[in-house]
DNA sequence: AATCGGCTTGGGAAATTTTCCCGAGCAGCA
DNA sequence: TGCTGCTCGGGAAAATTTCCCAAGCCGATT
């Protein structure tokens, strides 16, 4: 095994699934110019690569079991600022592709896009350039039109812990009575907090809270 | 049967993404034994690639948007009942697990299993053997030591389903548009399943299916 | 054959919540 | 001093949830 490629594009594989991981090497290797130089499936597995193989490429599925996908997106670019990272995943929901931007991510390419979409994604990502599939830049045109700001840093301490709460379990009744409020109040935080995220379902709200390690699920 | 085994084991691939559908079918290809002969994305066009390929086996993700998975493998048993159909998905929860034997799968591997785990359960199921990976065996092993049982499984087939695209954050017409039903019928089955399973509050839903492994956070 | 029960599908109507707009108090800050 | 942002809630229309009910279907039991 000779140490590096002078030219192609070394990546690392982020995914929970063998076979899966397995699948994406194959297609990448296929290419070429890309070489699949680790793989991880879990976040702090994923950290402990990079640091290792310092991959010019990380394709992560920001849905792994334990810590949070964003987490290690952080993590990395923690560790490199330069480090280039394509969220590749099977969500779609504009809160979770401007989170994964959010935490640093370069690219987000959904498992529906074309296979030739997804190398194209790797290559652009690469030589520096931000990536999408075209389904997820509908969806953010389509999120944009209405300004909806950033993600659970524009929320203030009050929001954050209304929706901790929230996401917990609680009821509205219970949530103003454990912080002395009005139900009226809790119930105009739940709908702030909705549409500052971006989320149009409670669920998205939990999965979001969940990704953003608000809460343990 | 016939002399299928002396020529190999043809295998129809089903799973909505095609990049996914892509490295399954170089990992089962490079095994010389197994040919991808068609693909198929959602559950009418695998009832229909089956009736024109007759495959040997039927791999298939049960998670698939639309009709449910396992309505797929019902259709495709009506047709053919000695059809060979291995589930091959990220769930892992019991429920899903007997819903899929119920509806006459020969075999249940997890996206989690190991490639040549795979790859030997395609084999086993061809041979007409039932298969599942060891993660499967052992919940329902678990599963079925447990007096109670899991909460799921007091929801029937359709709450499942409509359980697993809400807690993945679909809205009820979403819901609605996906399964083909009234608004109103999705409204009815997310109370029901509130009622059932005792959650109070949507977040509370969404933890519950977590923790049945029904959704991945 | 007839009945029973369970699953699926939806209507109806009251109760409740969500949605969005609004103002007011209060801090920090330029 | 005025601006800005967070906190707190009222109001009213829109939408959803809640609960009860019924009909069709299918498998099992008698």
């Amino acid at each position: 095994m000779t140490e590096v490629a002078a030219k192609g594009i070394s990546v690392l594989l982020v995914d929970d699934h063998p076979i899966v991981r397995q699948g994406y090497r194959r297609v990448l290797e296929s290419q070429g110019d890309l070489h699949v130089v680790a793989e991880a499936d879990n976040a702090a597995d994923a950290y402990g690569a990079f640091k290792t193989h310092d991959p010019d490429v990380v394709v992560l599925d920001i849905s792994m079991p334990g810590a949070s996908g964003l987490e290690a997106i952080r993590n990395i670019r923690a560790r490199n600022p330069r480090a280039r990272i394509l969220v590749f995943t099977m969500h779609n929901e504009a809160v979770l592709v401007k989170a994964a931007f959010n935490a640093g991510a370069s690219g987000f390419v959904t498992k529906s896009s074309d296979p030739a979409a997804v190398v194209a994604a790797v290559r652009a990502v690469a030589r520096g350039e931000r990536a999408m599939s075209d389904d997820i830049a509908h969806v953010l045109a389509e999120e944009s039109l209405s300004p909806t700001g950033s993600l659970l840093d524009q929320l203030g301490e009050r929001e954050i812990e209304i929706l901790r709460q929230f996401v917990s379990g609680a009821t509205t009744e219970q949530i103003a009575s454990h912080l002395n409020l009005s139900v009226k109040t809790v119930q105009n935080y739940h709908y702030l907090i909705k549409t500052k995220t971006g989320a149009r379902t409670d669920a998205q709200l939990v999965r979001l809270a969940a990704a953003c390690g608000l809460t343990r699920i």
